[in-house]
Formats: C-alpha cells, structure tokens, sequence
DNA sequence: AATGTTTTCGAAATCACTTTCGATAGATAA
DNA sequence: TTATCTATCGAAAGTGATTTCGAAAACATT
C-alpha cells in the first residue's frame, strides 16, 4: 500500500511505513509513518442521478450567469429587481420546470405554509365535511393542511398538539374532544403568539377567534317547531356539560319553553357523554315514567336515529306519539323514515369560514411580527 | 452625518465629505468622499424572541461543549457514539425539551416522512374510513399525511399529484378517479422511484403495489344469496367501464348466473357513471320492462338505497316484488327499512394495509437507492 | 516495545433557499 | 458641473440539520 500524500510529493527518499489503522465503516484504513498521516481507500464516487436531479435555484443562475440572490427575487415578486430580468428568470424556471423545495423554504422563512387541524373524528361525515371546506380554501391560499384525529380523547389531543408544533404549523383548527375541559395545552401555544381558530366545539377559556352554529337559535327553533305542532313535554338529550355547544343549545331548548310558559321537568333534560346504549337507557327511562314525553330532541341528529330505531320496536308511533327533531343534517337524515327534522348546520362552509379566519390571523401576525 | 468608517480608524485629518446616496428599504444612505464607502443607518437590532426561540442541535452542543455532529449522532441512534455521551445528550435534549426541525432535516437528508393521498372525496364515508386506517398506520410509523381530493376530476387529480411531488412526498396512495383511464400522469412519477401503492379503484395498466376488495367473490356472493332466495331476472348496476373494480364486479355476477344455468340478460346489465338522477332513470328503464327484473345488484350500495326510496313510491315491495342488494356498508345501511344486504367492505382496515405496503415500499427504497 | 485494531469525536461540507446590505451606473435636480 | 437619488444586482451570512472523513486515544496482540 502506497501513501497517497507521499505519493503526490513525490517524495520518494524516505522510506515508506504504512500500518494498517482499523476499518471505517467498512473501509481499510491505513497511517503513514513517514508523513504522519491517515488515510483510507477512497469509495467509489457516488452515482449521480442524473434524471433524478431536481432543478434548484442554483441551476437557473447559473444557466443565465446571474447570482442565486437575483433568482429568488424573480420569483417571489420582490420589488428590487428589473421587469427583464425578472420575466427572463421566470421563463426559465418555467421551461426548465422548476419547483421550489419548500423544506430549503421553510427553513429560511422560518415558517410552514401548513396549518393544522385537530378533530375528533374524520369518520363523521360532519367533520369530514368540515375538512373539505378548510382544505378548500387552504389550498387555493397555498397552504397545505396536516389532520390529526384526537379520537375523543383529551390525552390524544394534547399528543396531537405537540405533534402538529413540533411540525411548526403557522396556525391550528380545532374542535375539542368531549372530555376536554381544561385548555392549559393550548393555551402555552397561544401565548407563544401561534394563531388557533376554534371551530364547532369551541370554549370561552381561550382568547381565541372562535366559528360557531346558530345553536341557541336553532334549539329555540327545534323547539318551537314542536310547541307549534302540540307537542307539551319536550324533551332534551343535550351533550356533555363540559362542551359550550350544548349549553347554548340547552339554553336556546329553555328559552323556548319559557316564550311558550312550557314548565321546566327536570326529569326530561339529560346530559350525554353519548356512550354506547347510553341512548337506548335514556330513552327507557323517559318512557317508564308516568308522564313521558310526546317529543324527543337530540342534540346530535345520530342520537335521535338510534331512538327512532328503538321507538319503533316498542310499536310507538312515530311522530303521532313521540316526534323527533335534532341537529345536523346528512343523507341519513332524509332517506330514514318516517324523516327526521333537523336543524341544518354548513360543516361545509363552516370549514371554510374557519380556514378563511385562521389564515387572516395568520398573515396579520406574520405582518405584526416582521414590524 | 458622521461617516462610522472614518469615525472608528480616528482619522481626522481629512475633511469629512459625507454625502446622501438614495434610500434603500426606507432607510437613507450615506456615501463618504474620503473613505469611500458607503453606509446606512444602521436599524434597530430585532427583538430577539427569546422565548419563542427554539431550542437547536446546537445549543445542545455548546452547552454541552461538544461538536452538533455529535449531538446529531446520540439523537439519531447512530453507533458511532460513546454510551455515556450518548445519554449525556439525550437527557439534555429532553430536559431543554428539544424537537428537531423537521425542514432541515428534511432538506440535508432529502425526504420528507411524508406520504401523499389521493381520493375522489373526503366526504364519502368509505374514504373517511380509508384515511383513517391510513392515518394510523402513518403515524405510527412517523410519517405525515398529506390528502388531496379529485372531486373526480381527471384534471384534478394530475394537479393533486404535481402538488405531492412538489411537497416531495416519499411515496403516494391512489384511489383514481371515475374519470380515469389514461395513466401517463403518474407512470413518469413511478419511473423516477417514487413509490406508489394503489387501492380501492386501482389499475392494472400500472406496475404499481395494489390493494383492492374481494371483487368478484363478493359479487358473486351477493348474486347468489339472491338466487337462493327464488330470484331469476337479477339486474346490476354496475360501475363505469374504465374501472377495473366495476369489472370485475361484474364478472362475479356473470360467474354467479353462469353457475345457476340463468340466461344472461344484456338489458339488465346497466354501466353507470352515477351522474345525477342516473339511477331514477335506469330504475324507471328497467321497471318498464316487458320482463321487469325480481331483484337489483347495485355495486355501490348508495345507489340501492335511492332505487329503493324510488320503489317505494311506486308501490313496489321489497324484498317480495324486488330484491335488493349492493356493496359497501355503513350505518345507513343498517339503519335503513327494509334493510339491505351488502357485502362488507372494510375500508379501515384497506387504508391500513395501503399504508403498510407503501411504507414498506418507501424503506426498501431508500435501502437499495443508498447502495 | 512495536504493531495492529477499534472507538470516539469534531471540523467542514452540504442541502436549497432567503435576506441583508454594499456597490455602482445612470437619471435627475440644483 | 456638482450633488443627490433611484434602480438593480450580487456577495455573503444565515436557517438547522446530516454526513463524511481525518485525527487521535484507547485497547489488543504479537
């Protein structure tokens, strides 16, 4: 073995000591004693992939022997460049099919271009509904959206939290989970000045842009439409009381029966975690009592399937005897019968109304903090 | 104006000749005829957020007094660390509560733990159910998910997948649109390594990883369940042709009558590309009949459920007069009178295996590419 | 003691992009 | 003519990781 450097000086009158010096990742290393040097065998040089290379910057100002600095200015519409020059560099990037990585991006920028969003469940279609309007409106703001399913279950959803920041969100959506009551977890984030749009199952904890239902108004309206029909002893699965959402609806279900001098029964309001077979006990109960109700309202549209389905087994007429009405419209709520009347909500819209909200706050404090 | 250059270097001997040169991003500049050079007010150091600082590899480093190469090992289980230092740093990292940026690591190491996903429509519960099983599987292994939707638009859908690669996705699942039925958008994708797995609607004219239902057995299930059940004029509503899974739907019909010896009926053999009022129309076709069908096969239960809302308002009995039967399950299928009878798909369970075979996909990639 | 081997560490290059600010030619005003 | 200003460009310093490879100490074997 011939040491390399000894090699290249050319200095050949001394004798030549190389020892072997262990191997490195594989590779033979050796120590000259005579220059006082390691080395090992080079590895072959890597294969370039060629067809696999992806157009950078570097490449464009390059091919038009201007520096990378000028480049990026082209093509981020910055004011401190020639008309020419800019058009010339973009009809490049065109032609050579240029896509800026947005990782080299990110980095630099310091931010994402990605926004999260936290829900309990993408399997109901109320949320997936929800998603495809914030994507909507993401994507058309070039912003790409990271979805994380907190499962109901408040651990999940501070995992979530930290799984989203730890990926430098600009900005977060989310819907808490049933059992959520405090907001420590959010709070920390909020605080740091990371923008959070609170949507649906919203809380009055957090300083947060909030979008919410007509809940008081549509309960109100429920309601009424069944005093209207004669119906007297109305009564309520309203959802956890940790959740603001069903407070205002119970509030709008109360409102009701008091415009209309309805007397409040305790034993026909009930608070729901929506266990399963919850509502089927709940529904024996109401029925088992010497006055039970001639109307049923549900907070959550699903519920009042669930107890129309066992209505019906027990033979009672439905909505002669019990008529249903509750939250939340989706094609099940049209094709079952007898059909459920609902108050409609806009998942859809709402999706957007949030992502359009989110994204406001978080160019404002883009902007606030670049001052 | 004071030039800061002559200022410093105390050479006052010279007139000072400090003179304006223009505004430069609002700030005004100064050129000094003596030294000559130019200068501006210097601004306002920024704020420095320190709380809102992240914490690094290298302060890890500094405050350890070691080389971030080194921290970059221990964090990375790389095995070229000592034990000691390696939990040395560890237990620092946790302490400073360090998360590595995802951008930069992203950019030295030139992937993304990302994978992209392509469905027709986040609404359609079989989907939501998909994303989910994908979901978990991802997470699990550490990857993010990025989803796009078609809306079942062939355009879209190549725009979706210009999207993914530019967020330099490691790999991509596709469930194509009804439109599709040319594969170039993605092929050139695939021949530049990037993996790709299939599922759901998949297609044969790809050497893509595949995962798809029990097609043809479940039709064929399905149609014979209706033959024992005293059915002979069955009619099926079967998918567009472009789609392999509507085929081979189909095929396990027609294997079903072969078996049962039951002519072959083209009149009742419809393709449909489920557009608007398609299946009131066909309902209607198919009722007027000469020899009206005993029994309906729809390969998307969804399409039942409105023929059968259609047949119910025409007086028809099901199951006594016409039968009905179709794939995929949901609640509403259940909760639907008469309830129908479906083949069980399990889309959670398919999104998990997707997922699975494409991270798989993904590792052995990267395996043989760094070789 | 001489030689061979393994382990551990760090300097430096790299990834692709943004941003700041120095420089200057040419336009305009005094 | 001189002073002032504007527009345009590029060098260089980040941004936060990973990876390679040189160095040397520690250990093992003759």
């Amino acid at each position: 073995m011939e040491c390399p450097n000894c090699k290249l000086n050319e200095d050949l009158e001394f004798t030549r000591k190389v020892v072997k010096a262990g191997i490195l990742r594989g590779a033979q290393r050796y120590y000259c004693n005579h220059c006082k040097t390691h080395f090992s065998e080079k590895r072959k040089v890597k294969i370039e992939n060629k067809n696999s290379h992806q157009i950078t910057i570097l490449d464009i100002a390059k091919h038009l022997g201007i520096a990378p600095s000028t480049v990026s200015k082209a093509l981020n519409n910055k004011s401190d460049i020639n008309f020419e020059t800019k058009n010339l560099i973009v009809k490049l990037a065109n032609d050579l099919n240029y896509k800026p990585n947005h990782f080299a991006k990110s980095l630099s920028r310091g931010n994402s271009n990605t926004i999260g969003v936290i829900i309990p469940n993408i399997e109901r279609p109320f949320f997936a509904a929800v998603l495809a309007g914030i994507q909507s409106v993401a994507s058309k703001a070039g912003y790409s959206v990271i979805i994380c399913q907190s499962d109901e279950s408040h651990q999940t959803e501070i995992l979530n939290i930290q799984t989203l920041m730890a990926s430098r969100v600009d900005g977060l959506l989310i819907s808490h989970t049933k059992e959520t009551s405090t907001f420590e977890h959010l709070k920390i984030h909020l605080n740091k000045g990371v923008p959070i749009v609170h949507f649906d199952r919203i809380s009055n904890e957090i300083n947060s842009s909030k979008i919410t239902h007509q809940n008081k108004e549509g309960s109100f309206q429920l309601v009424e439409h069944l005093i209207e029909n004669g119906c007297k002893r109305i009564a309520i699965l309203a959802g956890p009381k940790e959740l603001l959402i069903s407070n205002d609806r119970l509030d709008g279900y109360l409102a009701a029966l008091n415009k209309y001098g309805i007397p409040i029964d305790n034993n026909l309001i009930y608070n729901s975690n929506f266990q399963k077979d919850e509502t089927t006990k709940v529904l024996d109960i109401w029925l088992s009592l010497e006055n039970p109700p001639d109307a049923i309202f549900t907070v959550f549209y699903l519920n009042a399937i669930e107890m129309m389905v066992e209505t019906k087994k027990r033979n009672i007429k439905i909505p002669e005897d019990i008529a249903f009405v509750g939250f939340g419209d989706d094609l099940i709520a049209e094709l079952f019968e007898p059909s459920l009347t609902v108050f409609h909500l806009f998942p859809f819209k709402m999706g957007e109304n949030a992502a359009n909200v989110l994204i406001e706050n978080i160019i404002n404090n883009e902007h606030s903090k670049s001052k």
